[in-house]
DNA sequence: GGGTCGCTTGCAATCCTATGCAGGCATGGA
DNA sequence: TCCATGCCTGCATAGGATTGCAAGCGACCC
């Protein structure tokens, strides 16, 4: 029961050989004859032996681990994407430590406290308010970072976003071409760049056509602040559409108007989202949204992130990715759309 | 920009101390007198001094990492619990290192070797077909393992569920006080304990009233199969009634009879779930259901599992947790229901 | 004033692996 | 046959921290 971890020494007293050797073996690139490599491999299988990443990483000082900083889950895009992060990363070797950046307030410093400790080769933040102070202290210390779904302006940042604006500015067509006359916006949170990006993108698009918003509210990426800005719009700007700034809020904003109000979407009101995620797609809300390529953008954060991590020295960059308008029925189709 | 890790040498240098010394002010329980510590955390504080994790658990043995290994996120349930264990360990100091087990087959080895790898403190599955295998190897490998929704019978294994078998029972008692006449289940996977102990229960419930289910498919805990096993109840068995496994499944049913057959629930047929994920209380399904306390699970998991981590010796444990059956409106309820 | 006790502190070994350096061996060419 | 060349391999050190051991020191008591 109480056996001893085995380490490389081990493995080189059995096999005869010194402990380098063993380290040979399992370093790939290093150079070791084939019979040697044989030899070692046999005596680690037989004693179960695999290296000490944590050794290791103290003397290479990469750890292969990213830090994978969160502040929510509720929201379907981040666990869909926190997925398929890892499984990315998994891939080329790394794995992801999570760190929950809850407390709004004074947990950010505890957070990249404890993300330094733990040596983190790179940071990917996600769904976080201050991303910003994060990224930025983590990177004077020399450790990568990368924005997910998130932007700022400071240029030494790398960052991965859909193209906000233009995702926005096409909801404008859609509903304009729609026919709608009194167009509203619930916003994301307006302290995130995702949220101001897509509310002007939005107003621009309203714009161009000789529309403006018939109301603009708050929702923070809450559900619940999203149902009371719809609540409130209907009591008094009686919005016909709606364009909600990301699904999480939409689904809140389609329940409180049809199970709060009693309104029928699309047929009183129509409702579009952001993002696509999986659920959008379920009958029950069947979702009309600009699909942001969750897929597509973890591989751009990945490279980055690893790009950044093999050279040192290379340029952060930022990387806007396009998605489709993908629609359903939660919205008033207009005639000929394609 | 080049800027060297600070180690606790540069600490002890500036502070004109040994090194040793700066090692003890970070060491809880280490014994330094009032002076010193200040001296050296001032020092600390001028250099951004952090001890490293790394080169810490080498030493101590203990990496204060946790491995959560899963196989996906899409039910609610498990990112919600992940957020939830997240939290708990982090405040016990613990982080955690996410292990996708995607690959159903030759994925398990390499995951149970990348666990081993990062000598993680500890090891929590969930969701995951394999969990047995794993659990058997890492706990033979000495690293605690509790398994969280899951069940297995070795004695040796530690695992935290909800009471399915009570659960389900109660679910079949409230069907059929709600005069329901044709009961069908479609059941997670099969080859879960989970999925088994609520068919388990639930026939025993029906058996108890003098019923029995008039169809029983397993729906793989996968929305498509879910949806699928609707449609051919619907189609032979016609029931008025159906559990469905868990919540993400029972949504997907929700959406095949509604939106695919065009049937009202409850009107047309009573649907029950189990979990209590956050989405059941959205207007759009509504759902009854079964809560899994997750809250009180994760507390038990973090609990079982820092006990384990503490105490080498200490007995595995295998905890049920009851939860309390959340009547919404997806089912026809009882006359008098309480 | 001397002995003892207890709290601090430094020394040095240890955790496990990677890697620069140099030496050994075999191979090939002349 | 001898030398140059390369490929392998072992030695020894490093990486950053913890911790047992022993010594230093002040205080306290007799």
């Amino acid at each position: 029961m109480a056996e001893r971890k085995v380490t490389s020494l081990d493995v080189a007293a059995r096999a005869g050989v010194s402990q380098s050797a063993v380290s040979r073996v399992f370093t790939p690139g290093a150079s070791v004859s084939k019979k040697m490599a044989e030899r070692v491999r046999k005596a680690a299988d037989e004693l179960g032996y695999r290296p000490n990443v944590l050794a290791r990483s103290l003397i290479t000082g990469r750890s292969r681990i990213i830090g994978l900083v969160v502040a929510y889950l509720d929201n379907q895009f981040y666990p869909d994407a926190l997925e398929r992060l890892s499984n990315a990363l998994q891939e080329r070797g790394y794995h992801i430590l999570i760190f929950m950046a809850s407390g709004t307030g004074e947990g950010v410093g505890k957070v990249i406290d404890e993300l330094l400790d733990y040596q983190v080769d790179g940071i990917i933040t996600a769904s976080v308010g201050m991303s910003d102070e994060i990224a930025a202290r983590c990177d004077a210390a020399g450790i990568p970072v990368v924005l997910f779904n998130r932007g700022q302006e400071d240029a030494r940042l790398s960052q991965v976003t859909s193209d906000n604006v233009a995702g926005a500015r096409r909801i404008a067509e859609f509903l304009v071409a729609g026919g709608h006359e009194r167009i509203a916006h619930i916003t994301g949170w307006t302290g995130s760049s995702t949220g101001r990006d897509r509310e002007a993108g939005f107003r621009e698009g309203l714009k161009a056509l000789g529309h403006a918003p018939v109301a603009v509210r708050d929702g923070h990426y809450r559900r619940k602040e999203a149902a009371e800005a719809a609540r409130a719009m209907m009591a008094d700007a009686r919005p016909d559409a709606i364009f909600v700034g990301n699904d999480h809020m939409a689904f809140a904003v389609m329940d409180e108007l049809r199970s709060g109000l009693g309104l029928r979407v699309p047929e009183d009101v129509s409702v579009v989202g952001y993002d696509d995620v999986p659920l959008a797609a379920w009958p029950a809300y069947d979702l009309t949204t600009l699909r942001q390529p969750s897929n597509r953008m973890v591989e751009a954060t990945v490279d980055l992130l690893l790009d950044r991590i093999g050279s040192p020295g290379a340029a952060a960059r930022k990387v806007a990715i396009g998605g489709p308008l993908i629609v359903r029925g939660s919205a008033r189709v207009p005639e000929g759309w394609t």
